[in-house]
DNA sequence: TGGAAAATGGACCAGCAAGTCCAGAAATTG
DNA sequence: CAATTTCTGGACTTGCTGGTCCATTTTCCA
């Protein structure tokens, strides 16, 4: 918590950690080497030990904080603001083209697929990030129904959690056969789900 | 695909991929070691290398498709025979519980998660695995168009995508968090979504 | 301004893991 | 049954990688 940094040793730590999480996600956790980030942050070997003192184990850490923290504010301002379907329909495209364009190398692939594990910290850092999407989500939902757009009935919390699993998945998948159409799916039919819900009146209108 | 093994080798490599197999659903790909096979198989780095000429990366892909083939055999016979409501639920009751009781180290997950990248070969095993699952979701799908129990206009590839995602991102949760309530949310609503296609009578009876 | 603390550079070390090699045992086959 | 091939054991090599150490420079602050 309490840093003994200067400013100096701040940026520099900064760096390490931007640095690091680049390389990470071109090469995958299990191929990256202190040597790579060394190189590519310019850095050398003792500010790597003086920053990150418990070595790679602390430094990878300090990635998935980073890349957690990230994932979230890239959704932004759009996760925050789900009141409208028009909102839930921008959210959609800018997680669908962000993933699409960061294909292979996406903060959340590198961090949650490949630091899940392992490490009991990184599971933390995982676990609450999918709190905080799914609260998000969450809230949106009840945005909706408060205006009447969604029914009343509609299990939220289980609707956000079931959501956030397609869009897992359709990342997931993406990532591991470079095709897209599975995340477009989950996202498409999980908000269909919502306006499905919306008492007896036939669900179709807007078109995605 | 012509292999000049005699009956011993094909024993003895088929004990290496399977005792692999499960070194690997243990440790992770990162952490495992040829050591680590050698020592859980009872073989010889010799006999590592004479049945696996490349080394690790042919080793690991026959286990990738040797996992590839359980994954769908485990969900038999009920993967291929979901021509009712009750083979659904089946079906799904026994992909949560096994995926709950495994999970950590799950098959999918290993060789899903992990070998995903890097080595195009272990993409196109995940690639083909995954078209195999959906198109068995979708034939399942097109069972209950039959019966008259979904909609004749329901985009079976895209709500078949679309569960196989929210499963996907459901056990890749479960294995990041050990909270299998996405993976429980994301298949039920997945289902659900099947219900309530079927025109505009009401969606609800039979709950999960 | 001068001493303490922080920051940096990079040589060095130790362990480990993938892969090589060859000798010898088991088996296949003509 | 002898020759050839397959199979097995395990010592050895080689390269890499995380981590240590200490000397040097820079920054801080009283």
């Amino acid at each position: 918590m309490a840093d003994a940094f200067t400013a100096k040793g701040r940026a520099t730590r900064a760096r390490i950690v931007e640095g690091a999480a680049l390389v990470l996600r071109e090469q995958g956790v299990g191929f990256t080497t202190l040597d790579d980030i060394r190189g590519r942050t310019g850095t050398s070997k003792s500010q790597l030990f003086h920053y990150f003192p418990d070595g790679k184990d602390e430094l990878l850490l300090a990635v998935a904080q980073f890349e957690a923290d990230r994932i979230l504010e890239n959704q932004q301002p759009h996760l925050g603001q789900l009141d409208s379907w028009e909102s839930w329909q921008r959210w959609r495209d800018v997680v669908v083209e962000r993933y699409e364009t960061q294909g292979d190398h996406c903060p959340s692939g590198a961090l949650f697929l490949h630091v899940g594990r392992a490490r009991p910290g990184a599971r933390a850092i995982v676990t609450e990030l999918m709190r905080q999407w799914q609260a998000q989500l969450a809230r949106g939902m009840r945005a909706l129904q408060a205006g009447g757009l969604v029914s009343a009935d509609l299990d939220v919390e289980r609707a956000a959690a079931a959501l956030l699993a397609g869009l897992q998945g359709g990342v997931a998948i993406l990532m591991s056969t470079g095709d897209s159409t599975h995340l477009k799916a989950a996202i498409d039919t999980g908000i269909e789900h919502l306006r499905a819900s919306r008492g007896r009146e036939g669900p179709r209108e807007g078109e995605a």
